[in-house]
RNA sequence: CGGGGCGUAGCGCAGUCCGGUAGCGCACAGCGUUUGGGACGCUGGGGUCGGAGGUUCAAAUCCUCUCGCCCCGACCA
């Protein structure tokens, strides 16, 4: 038997396999108002987890948190022409409060360059009021017409970072920096190779001059985009009137960027890692790292054994090690060896009578089929085997997924073999592109692929655009996207 | 909003055609035996059959209206 009992296998049916895994993994469950999830104590942990380790880099970075409230007036949105335009649809609005209407419609916050952008332009006087390097952690909400569990939900969270500067150039570096910054979480924390990139025209954020993306691979194939950097220009600046004196007493608008990364980091790691058994979660991200699981035949074993597993449990806790003893009398250790496999935990600890005997524990990991995953270790060894497991563990999910994608991603030299293996095989494809807005519309209408973004990654030479034919020295990502 | 499907115990379903007062599996509770890859026995608790109205001696079942959810298409972190 490959798979867990009653979970759909992801090559059966990648979107039922996703959605049992958020539920019987005890990530999230769905809440009474369409589209929208409550993200159980476990989902949540690991979401502590992703905000920890980004935060850590906000902060290494000069970045400072701060909290801007949920409710923004309807008119700050129609600032900035294209934003409203993007974002109208979308919009959940108050209109009434307090038991009477209101005199100007309340939105909830879909994101919130509008009412920073506003602040901004009070506390905004002089050069040497800039850099302002501000992040928020917040809820925002989108009414969106599909919804799934982590990838698009109404209301959802993230980190929110919105600065502004005194130039151009710096801005500019900002939002690449940042676009690093989300690339080194991705692939060190989440163990997720990302391509990092430009996006299209058509893919841009509603008011941004232009968007970085990095995007993802998921089981199917399929790519998310994982996290965003904006480089606003000066839109945001003219539309809240950001101005400020520079060295030369000349009245300058400010140049501001936006960057995101949401719950939705949370739906890439189940996506990009999981497998027919369930979750598999990075080490790094866990929220258990090690689970201990008693085994013992007669009650009297019992007692020793817990004993020892608290021992071990405490030992480990003692090197940093996030652990937990699965005690529960109810369940047998065959049970509990699925359940935690679905949930994801990387690393596994048997203790059973013969170990205790024997003063070793067989070790078992997660990224490992059952048998090829186990081995004996004596107890005196356990804390720095787990420790260089756990690091193993790490380190090889991160290549496995690179294995995974880089196999996916295909490069195709016209429109036909293109179409033919979207269809057949999936996956990324690499090409030369020189069409149009237009033409991209036109591919997406055909095949339902869209360009993920023209990667930071560029060939030398120049080849031929597989959809018009023309010369070009430029290639673009192209994926079914989430 | 267009197309398709579904609402019966916490979950998954049967029962609906052909009306007779609700059942199965899992889960849950108690007791006992078990425990190295999803144990078993016995006992037990749990239902306004999505909602409202109608037909009928009698409605989960037939009729009318309604509400909700899921999947597929047009937008998005």
């Amino acid at each position: 038997m490959a798979g867990n009992k009653g979970l759909t296998s992801p090559q059966e049916d990648y979107s039922r396999w996703y959605n049992e895994v958020v539920l019987k993994a005890e990530l999230a469950d769905y809440s009474p108002v369409k589209g929208t999830m409550v993200i159980r104590p476990y989902g949540y942990t690991l979401w502590e987890n992703v905000q920890e380790q980004l935060d850590r880099r906000f902060k290494e970075t000069g970045h400072v948190n701060a909290y801007f409230p949920l409710f923004i007036p309807m008119s700050f949105l129609e600032k900035e022409a294209e934003h409203v335009e993007g974002f109208s649809p979308e919009l959940a609005v108050v209109t009434h409060a307090g038991g009477k209407e209101l005199e100007e419609p309340l939105v909830v916050r879909p994101t919130s360059e509008t009412i920073i952008g506003y602040m901004y332009s009070k506390w905004v006087r002089s050069y040497r009021d800039l850099p302002i390097l501000i992040n928020q952690w917040a809820n925002v909400v989108r009414w969106e017409l599909r919804t799934r569990l982590f990838l698009r939900t109404s209301e959802f969270l993230w980190q929110e970072g919105h600065t502004a500067h005194a130039t151009r150039e710096e801005a500019m570096e900002e939002t690449l920096r940042i676009l690093d910054l989300y690339a080194d979480f991705a692939e060190n924390e989440a163990a997720i190779p990302v391509i990092k990139g430009i996006k299209t025209e058509r893919e841009r954020f509603a008011g941004a001059v232009a968007s970085y993306t990095i995007e993802a691979m998921m089981g199917n194939g399929w790519a998310l985009q994982s996290g965003t950097s904006h480089f606003l220009g000066q839109n945001f600046a003219k539309a809240f009137d950001i101005k400020f004196l520079d060295q030369n007493n000349q009245l300058q608008y400010a140049w501001t960027t936006s960057w995101g990364v949401s719950t939705r980091m949370v739906g890439a790691i189940i996506m990009a890692h999981g497998d027919e058994r369930g979750l598999r979660l990075p080490p790094r991200l866990a929220p258990i790292q090690v689970v201990i699981v008693p085994i013992w035949r007669q009650a009297a074993d019992g007692k020793a054994i817990l004993a020892k597993a608290q021992e071990i449990a405490t030992a480990l806790k003692g090197a940093s090690v996030r652990v937990k003893v699965d005690d529960r009398e109810q369940y047998q250790p065959g049970y509990k060896f699925n359940e935690w496999e679905l949930r994801g935990v990387p690393l596994r600890i048997e203790l059973g009578p013969r170990d205790l005997a024997a003063n070793k524990v067989v070790l078992a990991r997660r990224d490992r089929p059952a048998r090829e995953g186990k081995t004996t270790v004596a107890l005196s060894d356990l804390t720095t085997t787990v420790q260089s497991l756990l690091t193993e563990i790490q380190a090889s999910m991160l290549s496995t997924a690179r294995a995974f994608r880089d196999a996916h991603t295909h490069s195709v030299s016209s429109y036909d073999e293109f179409k033919e293996y979207l269809a057949s095989e999936g996956g990324f494809f690499r090409v030369y592109w020189a069409g149009s807005n237009e033409d991209e519309a036109h591919i997406k209408e055909e095949t339902k692929a869209t360009i993920r973004c023209l990667p930071f990654d560029q060939p030398e030479g120049e080849g031929t655009c597989f959809y018009t034919g023309k010369r070009t020295n430029q290639v673009a990502i192209f994926a079914r996207a989430y």
